[in-house]
DNA sequence: TAGGATTGTGTCAGAAAGTGTCATAAAGTG
DNA sequence: CACTTTATGACACTTTCTGACACAATCCTA
């Protein structure tokens, strides 16, 4: 397994639920039906709960009380909700879908751990025609 | 073995399917039916599944909470998808062979470890006449 | 706290996309 | 030339996606 790949368009629900890719429900449900989801620059990121941790995991040397790290973890953790798979779909909280412009269109965005989450204006503004690097 | 040679002109069946060449079929089921496509400069580019991890590796010194970074797995990641080969034959995607123009007839090159998909009339005026060097 | 609005959840039918198999055609082999 | 292997196109079937609906839970206001 490859972890997430690949980027495709699919459709918000009338509620705003994400229909998840069939290439993706496995990976994703395989650990646990949690994930988190984090709004970063102008997209979202979605954590299969394993990686959350693992990502976690990294932060946990910064020093709560020094302020320069508090701001780092804060960062992190005030832009994170925890949400979950349920019948395929996945919720997108309305907050998270109003900080990065999702309305009915959706680009998802394989990195592999895990995946991102475009309003397709932004994506192809931001991507199109770079050529890959390596 | 010596990995993918030659050039071969196959037709998609009316899924879209690819129908692996007799000599392709080998190296490809050897070590695993799986492997990435991945959109690269108007053409696509099959992996094994094993030659893919081998690229992914060069990558594992990035950090994904960098945004340089990041952008750079994204280019990655988000051009490729996972694909089996079942029953000898390849589904490409729909939205990979829109990217790089496949139609009926798809031009097969081998590239040793891994080998292209191009449209023929692509193929035709980028390599055509060109004489070979070593 | 009752009623109404909003938000979240499960399910299903039709459409679209993906898969297995086979008959025929074409190409390769001795 | 007879026989084997490979490629093509077609068809039936399965899975996945979409949009919608009905219902449940929650929140808010009167």
């Amino acid at each position: 397994m490859n972890g997430f790949l690949g980027t495709y368009t699919v459709s918000l629900d009338d509620k705003g639920r994400l229909n998840v890719p069939a290439k993706f429900k496995g990976p994703l449900e395989q650990d646990s039906p949690q994930l988190v989801i984090c709004v970063t620059d102008g997209f979202l990121t979605v954590f299969p709960q394993r990686e959350w941790a693992a990502n976690e995991e990294k932060l946990s040397h910064l020093n709560a009380f020094d302020t320069e790290d508090r701001t780092r973890l804060r960062k992190f953790y005030a832009r994170a909700t925890e949400c979950e798979i349920k019948s395929g779909k996945i919720l997108i909280p309305a907050t998270q879908r109003e900080a990065v412009g999702l309305k009915k269109e959706v680009k998802i965005v394989g990195m592999s751990k895990t995946f991102e989450l475009w309003d397709p204006g932004r994506w192809e503004k931001e991507h199109l025609g770079e050529p890959m690097v390596l």
